[in-house]
This record gives C-alpha cells, sequence and structure tokens, in this order.
DNA sequence: GATCCTCGAGTTCA
DNA sequence: CTCGAGGATC
C-alpha cells in the first residue's frame, strides 16, 4: 500500500530538514542539490493539493514560503566605501608617490589582490555565527540579504578555528563563476527561461531574489578581501596577514592576492594578472592596490568616501553600459537591410564605440531592443562591438517594439523579407543609389578590379551627383570629372573659375540662373551643406560636365590625386576571368565561386549566355547558386553593364582560355534534360525521350502525346509539356543544348594534367607572416595544387601557423592536425 | 534527412 | 570574426 499524502509529506519534510541542518549548521551536502529541489518541489505540490497538510514547521515555510516584498534595511556601523580609480601606469605611480611621501618611507608594501566584477557585501559574524548579511547599497545602509547569502556554499555559517572577535563584519565579494554562468545560461535557453547577460548582472539579480529559492539555484561563489565593524578581539597588523587569518576562520581568499612593493611592483603585478585573465574562472574589472600595514592605513586616511591607502587599477572595459540613440537600417551591395544602433559614445576595450550592429530583425526581437534603452555593449574576444542585451530596468516609459521599416530609407522602395530568409531586402535592386554605391564599391574594391584610391566617401559623391550610375561609367571619367566631384568635397576652395560661371550665366535654365547668377550667390551655392542629396545638384554636375569646362581652381595636388586616380582605373581595364567575375557581384558568387566559374568555362561570353542549369556542373555549385547565376545574366540591365564595360569602358579580360575537359563528362542531351531539372524527368526517362527525340527541338516541338508515346507516364509527359511552356523554359532548354554543343566543341579532350605535389590537400593559414602575405602563400601553394580553406576540420592536411595565430591552431591543436610553421613554407616552397 | 564543411556577406575603428 | 545558409556526403 502506498502511504498516505500525510505520511509522505511526513517523510520529505524529515528529509529536507536533515539535509538542510547539515548543510547551514555543518556545511556538508548530504544529497545533491538537484535531488534536494526535487524533494522540495514534491512536498510543495504535496502540500497545495492537500492545504490542510500545511503547518508552519515546513521547509517550504521556512525556506521560500511568503517571501517578504522587499528587504529591510541595514546601516553598516563601519561604512562601506569606495575605491578611487587609476586606469594609467602614471596614475598609479602618483598615488605610490603619495604614500611614500606622507609616510616618509622609501619602499613601501602593498597588499595586492584581483578586482573580481561582482557584487560588495558584508557579512557579520556574532561569537563566531553568522547573523546577517547586507548589500552595499549607497555605502552607508545596504540591503539585508541574509536569506540568499545562506544559500552560498563558501560562505561559512560558523567560523572555524579559533580567536575571533566577538563581533566581525567580513566584506568581500559575490560573483559567479564563468563556467556557472555559462550552465545556467545554456540550462535557460533550454527551459526558455531568463537568458542573463553576464556574470556580473547574474550574481546582482540572484543576490536579490526575495525568493532564496531562486537564489539557490544559482551558484554563487565569494571571496573575502577585506573586513568592517571588529569589537571583543584583535586583527593581525597587516592587510596580508588579515586575509591569511580570515581563510583559515574559513572564508575563501583569492589565490591571486599577493604582496609587492612599490610602484614598480604594483605595474607588474597588473600586467601579469592582465596576461591571467582570460584563462580566469572568474571575471574581473581590474585589481586593487592596498597599503598594507593597518597603522600607515590609518596615518593616511581618507578623502571624501574613499580611502587614501588604496586604489583600483582598472583594466579597460571590455562591457559598457550606454543608451540606445537611434536605430537606423544600412542597405548592403545586395540590399539587405541590417538594423544598427547608434549609441552614445562610450569607451570600450580601448576604443570609442557609436555604432554595434544589430544583424538583422530576429536578433532585435529576441533582444527587445529599443530607441532610449539601457544597453550592455561588448567588444568580444574581437573587435566589433555588439549589443548584449538590454537593461530592463532602466527602460523609459512610453517606448515600443522596434519594428523594420516597410520601405528603404534611401530610395523607398517597399523592404521584403524573402520566404523563409532572416535577411530583409531593399527591392529597389540597382535603382538604390545605396545599393549602386556598394555595388561600385564592391567592383573597385581591392579583391575585385582593385582601383586603389577610390574610396567610399568618393564613390558615395560620384553616385549620388549622377556623374556615374554603373562600373562602367568609372572608365569614362576624365580627371576634369574627378576634379569637379573633389570640388564639393573640398570645404577649403576659395574661387570658382571664370569659365565656370560662365557657363552657369548662360545657361537657358531660369533656374540656374537664380542660383548661379549673381557672382555672390556661387560659393553658397555650391556649398555642400546646399548641394547635399538634391537631383538638382545631378543637374548642375550634369550641364558643367556637359560643358566641358576646364578648372584652374584645383591645387597642383589635387591634379596629381586625379592623375593618380585615372591611371589607377586605367590599370584596372585587364582584369583576370575570376576577378571581373567576382567585380559584378552576383548573389551567392565570391572570390572562390568566380574562381571557379573562370577556371571551368575560362570564357566571359560562355558564362554570360549560358542556360543556368549548366553552371550545376561545376563542383561547389548547386541549385541555388546556378539559380542566381541566371536570374543577374538574363537582366537585360545587367548584360548592358557587361557590354558597357567591354565596349565602352574597353576592359579586356586577359585570361581567357577554352573551357575544361571535365566539363562534357557525361554530357550528352539526355543529361542535360535531367540537370535541368526538368520535374519527373529521371535519368532513365531522359533517356528513352531522347530515343525518340533526339534534339532540343525536337522535345521543344512535340505534343503531350508525342512525350507518352516516347515512354513517360501520362503525368510526367503533362508536366514537361507544362515545364516548356512556364517561365522561358523551353527557349532556355534549346539554348542550354546549343551551349552544351559548344562546350562539346571548345573543350580540349581530357588531358592528364601534371599533379602538383600537394594535388588534393587541404591547407590552412593562419597568424601573420614575415616573409609574404596570406595571398601569397595562398596562391603558391594552390599553384602546387593545394585547396586554401579558411577554417580548420577534420579535412585539413595541415595548418600553417605565423606569429600571433588564434583559434584556428588552437582548433588544429585539438584535431591532432600537422602545423607547419613559416620556415617549414617557406622551404617546402622553394624546394619545389 | 541529418551532419559536416565551406563560402558569402556583413561589420568597427584608427 | 561570426552567422547563416548552400553544397556535399553519408
Amino acid at each position: 500500500m502506498s502511504p498516505s499524502p500525510a505520511q509522505r509529506a511526513e517523510v520529505l519534510r524529515r528529509q529536507i530538514d536533515e539535509a538542510g541542518k547539515a548543510y547551514y549548521d555543518r556545511d556538508e551536502q548530504l544529497i545533491p542539490d538537484a535531488e534536494y529541489d526535487r524533494l522540495v518541489r514534491e512536498l510543495e505540490a504535496l502540500e497545495q493539493a492537500h492545504p490542510e497538510l500545511v503547518n508552519a514547521d515546513s521547509p517550504t515555510q521556512r525556506v521560500g514560503g511568503k517571501a517578504a516584498s522587499r528587504f529591510a534595511e541595514v546601516r553598516h556601523a563601519v561604512p562601506m566605501l569606495s575605491l578611487g580609480n587609476a586606469f594609467s601606469d602614471e596614475e598609479v605611480q602618483d598615488f605610490v608617490r603619495r604614500i611614500s611621501e606622507r609616510l616618509r618611507r622609501d619602499t613601501v608594501r602593498f597588499s595586492a589582490e584581483p578586482k573580481l566584477d561582482g557584487l560588495a557585501i558584508s557579512l557579520r559574524y556574532e561569537s563566531g555565527r553568522f547573523v546577517q548579511g547586507a548589500t552595499r547599497g549607497d555605502g552607508t545602509m545596504g540591503e539585508d540579504v541574509s536569506a540568499n547569502l545562506r544559500q552560498i556554499k563558501v560562505i561559512p555559517h560558523t567560523l572555524q578555528g579559533s580567536g575571533w572577535p566577538q563581533v566581525l563584519e567580513v566584506r568581500g565579494e559575490v560573483y559567479m563563476a564563468r563556467a556557472d554562468f555559462e550552465a545556467y545560461n545554456a540550462d535557460a535557453r533550454l527551459h526558455e527561461g531568463k537568458v542573463l547577460a553576464n556574470p556580473r548582472n547574474a550574481a546582482a539579480g540572484s543576490l536579490r531574489q526575495l525568493d532564496p529559492k531562486m537564489s539557490a539555484r544559482r551558484k554563487l561563489s565569494f571571496y573575502a578581501y577585506g573586513i568592517g565593524e571588529v569589537r571583543g578581539g584583535e586583527l593581525p597588523p597587516t592587510h596580508s596577514a588579515t586575509l591569511a587569518q580570515l581563510n583559515e576562520w574559513g572564508f575563501p581568499v583569492s589565490e591571486l592576492c599577493q604582496v609587492v612593493e612599490g610602484g614598480e611592483g604594483l605595474l607588474a603585478y597588473y600586467r601579469d594578472i592582465g596576461e591571467r585573465r582570460d584563462g580566469l574562472a572568474f571575471d574581473i574589472d581590474g585589481v586593487v592596490y592596498k597599503l598594507d600595514d593597518r597603522a600607515g592605513q590609518e596615518q593616511m586616511g581618507f578623502v571624501s568616501r574613499a580611502p587614501r591607502w588604496a586604489i583600483a587599477h582598472k583594466f579597460p572595459a571590455q562591457e559598457q553600459t550606454t543608451t540606445v540613440e537611434a536605430i537606423e537600417i544600412q542597405i548592403g551591395r545586395t540590399g539587405a537591410a541590417t538594423p544598427v544602433a547608434r549609441l552614445h559614445p562610450v569607451a570600450v576595450a580601448g576604443v570609442i564605440v557609436s555604432n554595434a550592429t544589430l544583424h538583422n530583425a530576429d536578433q532585435i526581437e529576441r533582444l527587445d531592443v529599443r530607441v532610449g534603452d539601457t544597453v550592455i555593449v561588448r567588444r568580444a574576444g574581437d573587435v566589433i562591438p555588439e549589443v548584449v542585451s538590454v537593461i530592463a530596468d532602466r527602460r523609459p516609459a512610453g517606448t515600443s517594439p522596434w519594428r523594420m521599416p516597410t520601405e528603404c530609407p534611401v530610395c523607398g522602395s517597399e523592404i521584403v523579407r524573402e520566404e523563409g530568409a532572416a535577411a530583409w531586402r531593399c527591392s529597389g535592386e540597382l535603382s538604390c543609389p545605396a545599393q549602386r554605391k556598394e555595388a561600385i564599391a564592391h567592383f573597385a574594391s581591392r579583391r575585385a578590379m582593385d582601383i586603389d584610391g577610390l574610396g567610399d566617401r568618393f564613390i558615395d559623391l560620384l553616385v549620388e551627383t549622377e556623374v556615374i550610375r554603373s562600373p562602367a561609367d568609372l572608365y569614362t571619367l576624365t580627371i576634369d570629372d574627378f576634379l569637379l566631384v573633389k570640388f564639393v568635397l573640398d570645404s577649403e576652395r576659395e574661387s570658382i573659375d571664370s569659365d565656370l560661371r560662365a557657363i552657369i550665366a548662360t545657361d537657358a535654365n531660369e533656374r540656374t540662373r537664380d542660383l548661379f547668377g549673381k557672382e555672390s550667390d556661387v560659393k553658397s551655392a555650391f556649398d555642400p551643406v546646399n548641394l547635399a542629396g538634391d537631383a538638382w545638384r545631378a543637374y548642375v554636375f550634369g550641364l558643367l560636365r556637359q560643358s566641358g569646362a576646364t578648372f584652374d581652381w584645383p591645387k597642383k595636388h589635387a591634379r596629381k590625386w586625379a592623375e593618380n586616380l585615372r591611371d589607377a582605373i586605367n590599370a584596372s581595364r585587364t582584369p583576370t576571368l575570376e576577378r571581373l567575375i567576382f567585380a559584378l557581384g552576383i548573389q551567392h558568387v565570391g572570390e572562390s565561386t568566380a574562381k571557379a566559374l573562370a577556371t571551368w568555362f575560362g570564357d566571359l561570353e560562355l558564362i554570360r549566355h549560358l542556360p543556368w542549369p549548366l553552371f550545376k556542373r561545376v563542383p561547389d555549385i548547386g541549385g541555388e547558386v546556378a539559380r542566381s547565376l541566371g536570374h543577374f545574366f538574363e537582366q537585360p540591365g545587367n548584360q548592358e553593364a557587361i557590354d558597357a564595360l567591354l565596349q565602352v569602358g574597353q576592359v579586356r579580360i586577359s585570361d581567357a582560355h577554352p573551357p575544361s575537359a571535365k566539363l562534357r563528362d557525361g554530357l550528352d542531351f539526355a543529361q542535360l534534360l535531367v540537370e535541368a531539372e526538368i520535374p519527373g524527368i529521371t535519368r532513365l526517362r531522359a533517356e528513352k525521350l531522347v530515343a525518340m527525340l533526339p534534339d532540343a527541338a525536337s522535345v521543344l516541338d512535340a505534343e503531350p502525346v508525342q512525350l507518352v508515346a516516347a515512354g513517360l507516364p501520362n503525368e510526367v509527359a503533362l508536366g514537361v509539356a507544362d515545364w516548356l511552356d512556364h517561365d522561358g523554359h523551353g527557349p532556355m532548354l534549346l539554348k542550354a543544348d546549343e551551349y552544351r554543343r559548344t562546350l562539346l566543341e571548345r573543350a580540349p579532350e581530357a588531358t592528364s594534367q601534371s599533379e602538383g605535389p600537394l594535388e588534393g590537400q587541404t591547407v590552412v593559414l593562419t597568424g601573420t607572416l614575415a616573409q609574404m602575405s596570406r595571398d601569397e602563400a595562398k596562391e603558391r601553394l594552390e599553384a602546387l595544387g593545394a585547396k586554401v580553406a579558411g577554417s580548420v576540420s577534420k579535412k585539413t592536411s595541415f595548418v600553417v601557423a605565423g606569429t600571433e595565430a588564434g583559434s584556428k591552431l588552437t582548433r588544429a591543436t585539438e584535431l591532432g592536425i600537422d602545423v607547419w610553421d613559416e620556415d617549414r613554407l617557406v622551404a617546402f616552397l622553394a624546394a619545389h
């Protein structure tokens, strides 16, 4: 027979009481936390179902029960002071000098400690028993969080050893270890609980939980670093000895505490801890130096609320709080709308941060970032600032959740989200100036056409003034064009050439005369403020360009600059095929795909007219990328842009060659039908079909009946007929077959290539190489047949590590992958 | 269908 | 550097 609810409740209470007593009174853990939790929860459930079983003795009433609505206030008998801060070596030296001068000592001994990023608290012991614990509060009044502090295992409930004063206040930091923080958040994510921003907030939040059970679930730790009120006893005469004494009485004291001498000792300690910082189990935001002997401390005294004998030497903050002034969206090259938080400028890890990416709309929703919010900003590990979380308590009234705008802020087109995708896109494509700018900037970038000296700022202006609309226009620009645009950029221009005035004055357009006719107005009319973002400006620029005016205005160095730019543009006229394809900025086509296209097809004409299913013949190109290529080349505008580059721009590809022989492998007409992804067409069916209808034209002309006669099931035949009628599939198939034949004609017979010594090997480069650039190393390795990948995996053959190699090297070591140093690479390259 | 790997795209500041 | 997603592979 199972026990009655009353009996079961009794058993549970006894178990919980025993475990609790052992834990509180003797610091013993009889049962694991999880088990303890389970028992309590079972009892709670039982009591809820049978309220008559509840009595005042029940552990549920004592541990949690009706928690106080807020914490009681506690007055600190000895105030909890704050510390002065030092951020530089000089400030530390000043601190040391002040002490040695006032105390008239040549050498000063300090106790140096890590400064934990947690929550300062004070623990009060009377007759060796813990009686009360309080937060720092404003230094004089704190909050009584005794119940929560009792849940922290490392805080003794009774003092060990002997010799403790009658009344002893121990001060220290409550913190959450990184591992516990990670574990807590992993669990919270799993159970859709509240994810905490950082260990500090986690610790603070936990201590302020009204329900000690909640607090108990979060594993907090504690380090003692000082004392408050002491009555009825003596403590050792130095701070370091006091810490050792506290440790004997049962308090955890950081092992990083050290006694050092003089300013040099302090700075050496600071640097040492700084280097070990990332490897510590907990977060620290600096170190603290305290004059070691108490007599000296008393002599030094206090300034306002901080002791003159101690100082905190802070590390540059890696995390900071600031406010969100606005959330704007940026339009990228592909039209992707990326929200960016404009922040009140704040120093994070040594630089001033005023922008932080919010990645995408989902991310904003997850964090619920709103304009006006106070947020935590971090530069995690790397460089790029990100918003970690919102501080909910500091949200001003009247905010509303951020919503993705429905219109592009630049061109006004609709912003749409592709089905299932995370990104929202401006639908304006190349009619959107933002996308045009980015497209041109991409075209000119180092890894594409490599036009040196054509900066973003200048491209913006070229596009805004409509001096250029497409990459090809770059090649038509004259030195005067550059100077004209530069003219707007240059705030120090003094005079305007008389030719220019003459043109303006004689222009037929009344508005031109109105604006520019009077000499006194000419300057202000060209002021960037008056010209900003206006179709009118474009008109004026057009006018000036047409006139063929020349400028005396530019200073000599400006003319030199313009000549350099022209030379750089000229020099970019003979790109390799792979660079040109990459420069076109086709979605999903980055450097490596561009290179694959170039090496496999070898010829721009072939690529730009190829029916898209054939792109899938290239390894690493699948349906999505092939379709994207097809979509790009189908746009008449894009084809015109390419024509313009070749004809007007006189761009000549330097490395055309016949397509790769491998492209013809198995590429008969039947295979083409399969690769065109016609619904229902398998290889087998395609072969049957081709037996009767041997070329594209006959397939196109066929009635569904004939398709059935050729061996296709009814439904498939109808599907094929339907497919051929749709979306230009029919003509495309025709073209595809035509190109199939071209490929067959132009591709040479397969020849056995001479294999490089690294054929089939995958190499990863990391760190900084001294003797060559990463790009150069990559090129030379590829020339030997290696594949150079960006990240380390099981498949990696070996890793070449330069100096300051980072995570990739770590990963290589973990996976047991060969690591070469630079010398070995250089020797290998020289040998082959 | 799941899993692993790689590529593309976007990002900040001095 | 990191995230998301495409491609290859089992």
